[in-house]
RNA sequence: UGGGGAAUAGUGUAACGGUAGCACGAGUGACUCUGAAUCACUUAGUCUAGGUUCAAAUCCUAGUUCCCCAGCCA
């Protein structure tokens, strides 16, 4: 075979060398072009069903492909596999294009659709009758089930299967007349009722349904099953290298049986494992469910594991990008721990989100000593992991509020922030001391503190050169802006929902606690014309992400995720202890 | 009890007969005006049993465990 294929783009990397690079669906890809199939050509595909949000299990398959396409020269199509009206929606249609746009993996823009195959897929289902290899089937849909066999014992033939060529081509236009009620008959392709694997009993190759299609509406009464469809429709397309997952692996004979029947090309099909995470559910049936009744806001609830979910949350297309290639790709079907999740959301924040100071939980401090009319401007960086992005100013005045969690009145071995008689640093402004602890007389909480500064100490050092272990962020009582918060835990408490113990129901494990509402947060003024969507770091405490739920004066923040918290560890292993 | 897949540190993932490596986690320390970030070090693994071989995660045999399949869903 000549070996003078297409160059692809000046980036793609086919010497022999780059042979054993990268998990294995490159490697397939690579050795393929080596063995100069395909005439060259690398071309994958997207095939989603709009029949819900994508999640980050599709980002993951997403990645996979336009990065196959990428690393080869070759493009990769998104493609709706929309062969079934009654679960298919022009909405899903539109998250969809939007969150593969917000990926940013190189989509082009222009979205197939298998339902613009509809014709072509007829045609060859009226070419596989005229051939012997189809029939229609009256029988009814139990019927169909019990002719199956089991998964131990083999079917039997349809009664139905040696209908004439003629009178098949005659019932089959006449289920496409509308002739025939849904359920009422079905194209089946005629491959073997004793095949081990079930999927080549008879299978169906259309169903009647009178239902409208969100693209067709009423021109079709008759679908073609999935099966039927998705092969062909990668033929169509000149798909060489069609990546699915693994449960679609023993479809294959069948696509290969259609294929070869119709004698037209085909792609190689290669399986990968699905992803799963912790602490989550990723089938799109269950995440429907949490939206229709209720469990969380919408598809885009920051605790959803759509793309939409975490965009709101605060999720970056980097970060995801990053924790689909951090994964790999294999055919173990393993479960991933969120936190690799969330590493990958700091590690890019952290070199992008401005820093700003937030108070979530307040507790207002006095600097007895520091002048009641007196208020300076200080300079604070907005983010040390980029010069670039400046400088702004921080208003400071005699009454702070301070994180409450920052004073422990009977502070624990190694715990280095505020308590009785201690000095800390407060970010960018002066050393304090906490001289007095202000009690509310009914409740005994700790309400105010009593303090006093060192106007020495401005730049964050003390000129006798003695040292502060601790540095606490803290805000202006007269300039900080109230705000929401809202914090968001796991939305399962345990690892893997899915698996659920008899008598027990998967929503058992809804975490009760995976929102917690904050009415009482305090920001710098800075952030007065924060954005929707904007990012920010408050500093000690998270990202958090501007929600669009935000109205002019009142910002409303999703915690997308803590920073790493050395101190809880201590702290929790400390409680452990005793 | 049919068919199709898969098993490597806690979790993922490399190693393609020739020194079991990497990331995250966990632990220790350094540094630090974020207990963040950063840096250094440590920890810990080939499902089992046989076999082939100078040499096996890799090849062979037999077992074990897990996942998927009985939609007119995709």
């Amino acid at each position: 075979m000549s070996a003078d294929k297409e160059p692809g783009s000046p980036e793609s990397d086919s010497s022999p060398e780059a042979a054993r690079a990268g998990h294995f669906v490159e490697q397939f890809v690579q050795d393929d072009l080596s063995a100069g199939k395909f005439g060259g050509r690398v071309q994958t595909r997207f095939p989603p069903e709009p029949n819900g949000y994508l999640h980050i299990g599709h980002a993951k398959s997403i990645c996979l492909n336009f990065g196959i396409a990428a690393t080869f020269g070759g493009i990769c199509n998104l493609r709706f596999d929309d062969t079934n009206p009654t679960k298919e929606e022009a909405e899903y249609v539109r998250s969809i294009e939007e969150d593969v746009r917000w990926l940013d993996v190189g989509w082009q823009g222009d979205a197939l659709y298998a339902s613009d195959y509809f014709e072509q897929l007829y045609q060859w289902a009226v070419q596989l009758i005229q051939s012997g290899d189809a029939f229609v089937c009256d029988l009814t849909f139990d019927q169909i089930r019990e002719y199956r066999g089991t998964l131990t014992a083999p079917g039997k033939e349809s009664p139905f299967r040696d209908r004439t060529v003629e009178d098949n081509l005659d019932l089959f236009a006449r289920m496409r007349q509308g002739e025939f009620p849904d359920g009422s008959r079905t194209l089946r392709a005629k491959v073997d009722m004793m095949a081990s694997n079930l999927n080549l009993r008879d299978p169906v190759m259309y169903r009647i349904l009178h239902a409208s299609h969100h693209r067709t509406n009423d021109d079709w009464c008759i679908y073609p099953m999935y099966d039927f469809t998705h092969g062909q429709s990668d033929s169509i397309e000149k798909v060489t290298h069609s990546i699915c997952t693994l449960e679609f692996e023993d479809h294959r004979p069948l696509y290969d049986w259609y294929l070869e029947k119709l004698k037209i090309d085909h792609p190689r099909q290669i399986e990968f494992a699905r992803l799963n995470l912790t602490h989550t559910v990723m089938s799109k049936r269950k995440l429907l469910q949490l939206v229709e009744e209720d469990h969380v806001s919408g598809w885009d609830d920051p605790r959803m594991p759509t793309l939409s979910g975490l965009r709101r949350r605060g999720y970056t297309p980097e970060s995801i990008r990053r924790f689909c290639e951090l994964i790999g790709v294999a055919k173990f079907n393993g479960m991933i721990d969120i936190v690799q999740l969330e590493n990958c959301v700091r590690e890019h924040l952290n070199q992008c989100a401005p820093r700003v100071l937030g108070v979530l939980d307040p507790l207002k401090v006095v600097i007895e000593n520091y002048p009641e009319s007196k208020r300076e401007e200080l300079q604070a960086i907005n983010n040390p992991e980029d010069p670039d992005a400046g400088q702004r100013t921080l208003p400071f005045g005699r009454e702070i509020y301070i994180e409450r969690s920052d004073f422990l009145e009977d502070p624990p071995k190694k715990f280095f922030r505020l308590a009785p008689g201690r000095e800390v640093r407060l970010r960018y402004a002066y050393f304090i001391t906490c001289r007095d602890v202000v009690r509310d007389p009914k409740t005994d909480e700790v309400v105010e503190l009593r303090c006093t500064y060192d106007p020495e100490t401005l730049g964050g050092k003390a000129p006798d050169g003695r040292k502060v272990k601790g540095t606490i962020h803290w805000v202006s009582t007269t300039d900080a802006l109230p705000v929401e918060v809202r914090i968001y835990d796991h939305l399962f408490s345990v690892e893997n929902p899915s698996d659920v113990p008899d008598g027990c129901d998967w929503l058992d494990h809804l975490n009760p606690e995976s929102l917690n509402v904050l009415p009482d947060v305090w920001v710098e003024p800075s952030l007065a014309n924060a954005q929707p969507g904007e990012i920010y770091q408050f500093e000690r405490n998270g990202y958090f992400c501007v929600d669009p739920d935000s109205r002019p004066g009142r910002l409303v923040f999703n915690r997308t995720v803590t920073l790493r918290d050395r101190w809880a560890k201590i702290e929790k292993r400390q409680t452990a202890g005793k």
